[in-house]
DNA sequence: TTGTCAAGAATGAACGTTCGTTTTATCGTT
DNA sequence: AACGATAAAACGAACGTTCATTCTTGACAA
């Protein structure tokens, strides 16, 4: 018995061929999901996107929901490293300029193929599809709360640089700013106007605001 | 010939009845769409929350499509009421105060049967739906943008009053605060655990930042 | 008040279609 | 020639919807 049965004969294409497939599936899909959603969306669909037959395509992926699996991750890694990656600056930059950042990475990055508006559209189908689907539930929550809590230290090195004159709970500021930033995306994916120089000018807005009831 | 004939005759049961049946599948529905979506939930499965049969639910709404177009008006409505109520108050509230109203009026006070969270599961839902129905998605940016218009003069008003020390964009800000408004309502859906108190402190601890570089 | 009856309300099995997936045949590369 | 990659037809299951039928309601005669 050769030992290439055990870890597998020589593939009859390059792997650079395999990888291009693969890819070539993905953003097909991710066409198609982002436009109509997971699940009105047929794999007649992706394949006809794909320019693949059904035997290609259920080659590289053993179901619809192992595609659909496969484009969520996808989408949670490219958001995760932006939203840490901004938290990571020294010294923390402020609201406007973090969101700012993140913002940009998430929509102009992270997919040269696609257009910001439709990988927009795709976080939010992928948002509902987390409601269905536990497993990646659980991933997209494991994910918020990592970063609510670099976000949180953010918050408290505003205030050590007297930047916040204000006792809030760090969390709360956090998620508020983490809202702000999903409040955005369902914008960019609804009405696709959005600019992200309007949101850090809002932003800088609320920073300017002060009530002249109080102290 | 008697004039009933061409008035038509007395339903065969009451108003009230036909009111409350129509609720009922509207409610069951909703429990459904916002548990899985509208396209993962099949009829069967409406029909089983609704304990109704086809037949029944086909008499009220003539299609599925049909039922997943009131629901999403239904929340279209309580969504607009939340946001133009909270902008009539004068002089207008800070942001915390108001963002608080709209989100604890759409958040609680909607939906008497139905809990916060299930409410914003089904906010989301609609916000899919809105990218591929394109009726929808002429309803929901109609009202996105007569609600930018009515929180744009509540930003101005703020300048009148001397709340604002900023020549911000009205817009720009309009928007920013109606993306964190969103930004919660995804938050609720999706992790359950918000609370709008905790915004609230959150837009407080914004609007005291202040950048020590600048002026 | 009670019994009768037409019509509306509700049922649930069945329909045609479309779904995700599998199987079979062909192509292309080594 | 051999075998993996792809195409294309075909599969059972599940979908939304329909329809022949049964149940329920309320007006009206007695």
């Amino acid at each position: 018995m050769n030992v290439r049965f055990i870890v597998g004969v020589m593939a009859r294409v390059s792997q650079a061929h395999l990888d291009a497939r693969r890819r070539q599936i993905i953003e097909a899909a991710s066409r198609c999901f982002a436009r109509n959603g997971f699940h009105a969306t047929s794999m007649q669909d992706v394949l006809r996107e794909a320019q693949l037959s059904a035997g290609a395509v259920y080659r590289y992926f053993p179901s619809k929901d192992a595609l659909v699996a496969a484009i969520a991750e996808r989408a949670f890694t490219a958001i995760r490293a932006a939203y840490e990656d901004a938290a990571n600056a020294t010294p923390p930059p402020m609201p406007d300029v973090l969101l700012g950042r993140v913002l940009g990475r998430v929509l102009v990055d992270t997919v040269p193929g696609a257009d910001a508006q439709t990988f927009a559209r795709l976080v939010v189908q992928v948002w509902t599809e987390t409601l269905r689907n536990d497993l990646l539930g659980d991933t997209l929550r494991e994910g918020y709360g990592a970063m609510r809590r670099v976000w949180a230290d953010l918050v408290r090195a505003y205030r050590e640089a007297g930047m916040l004159d204000s006792d809030v709970d760090p969390d709360d500021m956090a998620r508020t700013l983490i809202a702000a930033a999903q409040g955005f995306i369902a914008q960019q994916a609804l009405f696709g106007d959005v600019r992200v120089e309007g949101l850090q000018a809002g932003l800088r807005g609320l920073m300017a605001m002060r009530d002249p009831k109080a102290g």
